[in-house]
DNA sequence: TTAATATATACGCTTGACCATATATACGTT
DNA sequence: AACGTATATATGGTCAAGCGTATATATTAA
């Protein structure tokens, strides 16, 4: 199971981090919301949502063609406690409010939760 | 200043996830103290206290011979929030419960805070 | 000044992390 | 089956980070 240093790696990387906020904010995602809203290539967010995955950090599922990644709900408290500081001190920082806003104008998100 | 980012990089290192925790717990340590709790050598802890202070997430003061550091009083209160859930989350864990334990077996630590 | 102790830094090496690109797999539609 | 879309992984290259060792600097004492 995760230890404090490898989950303070996995917050160490800019694309991770951004991944894992966004998550937390605005719950579930696809790999191809993630990919958009970070304007970045499809296998840099896959392979960094393997990462989270492997050390418990998100967890996925699928549904149809898409792959939706969700911050794990089982995380130990302390840990789902960091995550929801940094998200609040951060969501009106750059790049993480472009991030959020990206995400809410992006056209064409498969729909989920829904029908 | 020191950005979210570079927050949990900071926190990613074995070497200073341990240095901070401990002065987390423990306040003021000077290097030897440190070079001696976590066995690791000079040149290591010097290395990895610079990096913090350079991030200024620990301030550091001469006193004689001695360098002390501390984590920085002026951090921002969600950075502080987040070594103090850090450490209560870690403190009866390896390998922290035990680096505490050597600091305070150490012999012959310098006579601080005194005379 | 010389020596001893404490700390910082420079140098060269090695390893691991990240990346771009290409390719493989999975699912849905026709 | 063939094709398109979504996602995952493999390959090879690059670069930053960490390490050990040696050395430099600072302070104190003799």
């Amino acid at each position: 199971m995760l230890d404090t240093e490898t989950l303070f790696k996995m917050l160490a990387d800019s694309t991770r981090l951004r991944s894992l906020l966004l998550m937390q904010s605005q719950g579930e995602l696809c790999v191809c919301e993630l990919t958009h809203t970070l304007e970045l290539s499809q296998p840099m967010i896959s392979r960094h949502l393997a990462q989270l995955r492997d050390n418990s950090l998100v967890t996925a599922r699928r549904e149809g063609q898409w792959m939706y990644y969700r911050i794990n709900t089982k995380l130990p408290n302390w840990i789902k406690e960091i995550l929801a500081i940094t998200l609040k001190a951060n969501t009106r920082k750059s790049p993480y409010k472009d991030d959020i806003k990206r995400l809410k104008n992006m056209a064409n998100r498969p729909e989920t939760h829904c029908c």
